[in-house]
DNA sequence: TTGATTGCAAAGCATTTGCATGCTA
DNA sequence: TAGCATGCAAATGCTTTGCAATCAA
């Protein structure tokens, strides 16, 4: 937080102490997925920073990222999140806005976005069931400004581009 | 629409029409299909719907079920629902209004809802990034107010339910 | 008769787990 | 040294597909 080069001490010290509570062991494996994970800004499958990780380290497997991912989510540096491709993706949680996706079903773009009037209308809506809101998951499906565009241009040819999320009547993918 | 008895003619007409227009053929097998699909009111998946069917024609098969699903959800009948256990439910789409789903992750409980306002805001959010809106999915996730009261019962005790969602830091389940 | 449909079995795919070995504390 | 961590291989769970037999049009 002091210096511009990110070295990510407070999350290596979030990591660590989530480690000694849990009564968890540090590992070189551990240290060097995490580092990893937080360098990579994407969102990442287990699948994807395996090979990140690999690529630096190629005795680390799968098994142990699978894991790791799921510790880092434990200990609030990641949350899964899931996309509609059937896979499941990791961003970075801590210190990170609560934030809902819009994803373009054809090119797989990705776009953050916070709304504090729809977060304000969700809470309502909760409240109006009886709900206690813990959690709310929010996704906008459409296509972005440059496959619209690209769209356009083609005129209904058939593009190329393997969408990346297959959607025609469904909901909560 | 003219007689309080549910015959479902209109659905049938439409999945008729459908059928039809794909170069498709009528069997008795999407026939009873359809029929139990419509008759029941809650989120199916294609097991579920299967076993609903095999109680009255046991050799209907799993794949036929599955596939019909696709079928209904082509034509417009069907929507594919996921809640986050990993599996694809089903809910009736014709002639339904759009809604969103609030989940109980202790009980599973679905309770559908439509927030006129939500449903504008998206439009807003997606206009500003450029995004043509197709579709989308959001799904509050809580605890409803039976849980709710029972976990002030039980106060922390462990309960017995099995939760239908697990839920951590996942978005997008 | 033609070609779509069916249902079995098996393949796919991502996720998850069992277990022997390795390594941290 | 005790027991958590690792990584391989295999199991799981749901979805999807190949294929020969069947059936609608």
């Amino acid at each position: 937080m002091t210096s511009v080069k990110k070295d990510f001490e407070t999350e290596k010290q979030v990591f660590s102490e989530h480690i000694q509570k849990a009564g968890l062991r540090h590992t070189a494996q551990r240290d060097l997925i995490l580092e990893i994970f937080l360098r990579t800004e994407e969102h990442l499958s287990s699948e994807d920073l395996y090979w990140l990780v690999h690529k630096e380290d190629s005795s680390v497997g799968h098994t142990t990222v699978y894991r790791t991912l799921k510790l880092l989510t434990d200990a609030g540096l990641a949350r899964e999140v899931r996309f509609g491709d059937g896979k499941t993706y990791y961003e970075h949680h801590y210190n990170h806005e609560h934030h809902d996706h819009m994803i373009c079903t054809e090119c797989g773009k990705v776009v953050e976005f916070f709304s504090p009037e729809i977060e304000a209308l969700q809470e309502k809506v909760a409240a109006e069931y009886g709900f206690k809101l813990t959690h709310h998951s929010m996704r906008i499906l459409g296509l972005c400004e440059d496959c619209l565009t690209r769209e356009k241009e083609l005129n209904g040819a058939a593009s190329g581009a393997q969408p990346r999320v297959r959607v025609k009547s469904v909901v909560g993918i």
